[in-house]
DNA sequence: TTTACTCACTAATAATCATTAGTTTTGGTG
DNA sequence: CACCAAAACTAATGATTATTAGTGAGTAAA
């Protein structure tokens, strides 16, 4: 019933919600147990709760720390007067940044975030359209500037923002390209096709 | 008694396959459970057994009839004399068209393939891992042809397959857009880019 | 030393899981 | 109608789950 709170510091807590998004990202939310992640750090799992609420809740802090960030970027490509290619060019780049620094995060509030809580759920989405949203708004201003080419901005969109989270698989090879040569290769394909 | 109701066209095997990728596609392998989906059908979950061998046996049966598809399409592409642009088309505009008529399934397979048992997974993976190859063949063809730019092959099908996948997310507003639409903007988007 | 607090432990609970065994019902065919 | 196989049922098993309760070891300040 009672339940310690953790300390302002919070560095506990992060190094949780570090092995944790490493844990769900390799099992699953679902499959990946308690006990489990409490092994990793050599505890017994109800010790854990020492200092989380529940199981549930990681994966909300998880999705909703990397949810921020990229609002947080997005709000500051709103507000500033780049063109519509360097906002987008700077988008890209954000992105494959951000993933290749936390991967284990952004690949779980990729994947597992429909495993949120009702609640949560709906805010995360919200927060989610919202950001889709900023971004269609200035591939739509892009157009209406002759810059780009009049295409269907919403698909565009997807296109982009999935083309650009689908670097995730290529963890794999990780030493391949340097995250230079990745974002370099995604903007020029994004941004001028493949055809000469 | 409640009994599967079979249609003509579909045998009990494949009707019990449509619910499973319904049902793990919305709450995840792990965390969906026979039980459920004997109930989706209207019986009990032991009754389940008397037309599966396990719930294993299900994700592996979605995941390959998936792969398999797109293999044979590839195989085709690959033996066709088509043009490298022609071909590319083709491959987007063959997903597109897959991922609209066989959502379910092209979805569980896309993200539940983790899950697969160690054996079925190697395979999978090696299939998965083909198709990329031929692709890459593809693109890099057009290079050497000077028909591309000469961008890092690996990277730009990481792009193509990640957007072309990204259009699940999509299917929230089903009739927003035609398949002919989305099909279309992908192909003008990721060969020509979106600046005029 | 006393006090207070953090944080780990063991033990237990109640739920849910996939699956097996054994039995009964059903629908079709002779 | 009688028979048989397909396919449904109930009941049970054993494993695993997240989480709570209650306890004690360690630590730092008074």
């Amino acid at each position: 019933m009672a339940k310690i709170i953790v300390q302002k510091d919070g560095s506990k807590k992060e190094i949780i919600l570090t092995h944790a998004a490493e844990l769900f990202r390799k099992k699953g939310f679902a499959a990946a147990s308690v006990r489990e992640l409490a092994e990793s750090m050599g505890i017994e799992a109800p010790s854990l709760y020492n200092h989380i609420g529940s199981k549930a809740e990681l994966l909300q802090e998880i999705c909703f720390e990397v949810a921020t960030d990229y609002t947080a970027h997005m709000d500051e490509i709103v507000q500033s007067d780049f063109s519509p290619i360097e906002k987008i060019t700077d988008i890209i780049r954000f992105h494959v940044r951000k993933l290749s620094t936390d991967f284990d995060k952004v690949f779980v509030s990729e994947h597992e975030w429909k495993r949120l809580p009702q609640t949560y759920l709906q805010q995360f989405l919200a927060q989610r359209k919202a950001y889709e949203k900023s971004m269609i708004a200035i591939v739509q201003d892009g157009i209406d500037k002759k810059i780009f080419s009049n295409i269907l901005p919403s698909i565009v969109v997807l296109a982009i923002l999935s083309a650009v989270r689908g670097l995730e698989l290529r963890q794999r090879h990780k030493n391949e390209f340097s995250i230079e040569q990745l974002e370099d290769t995604m903007i020029q394909h994004l941004l001028h096709g493949i055809i000469k």
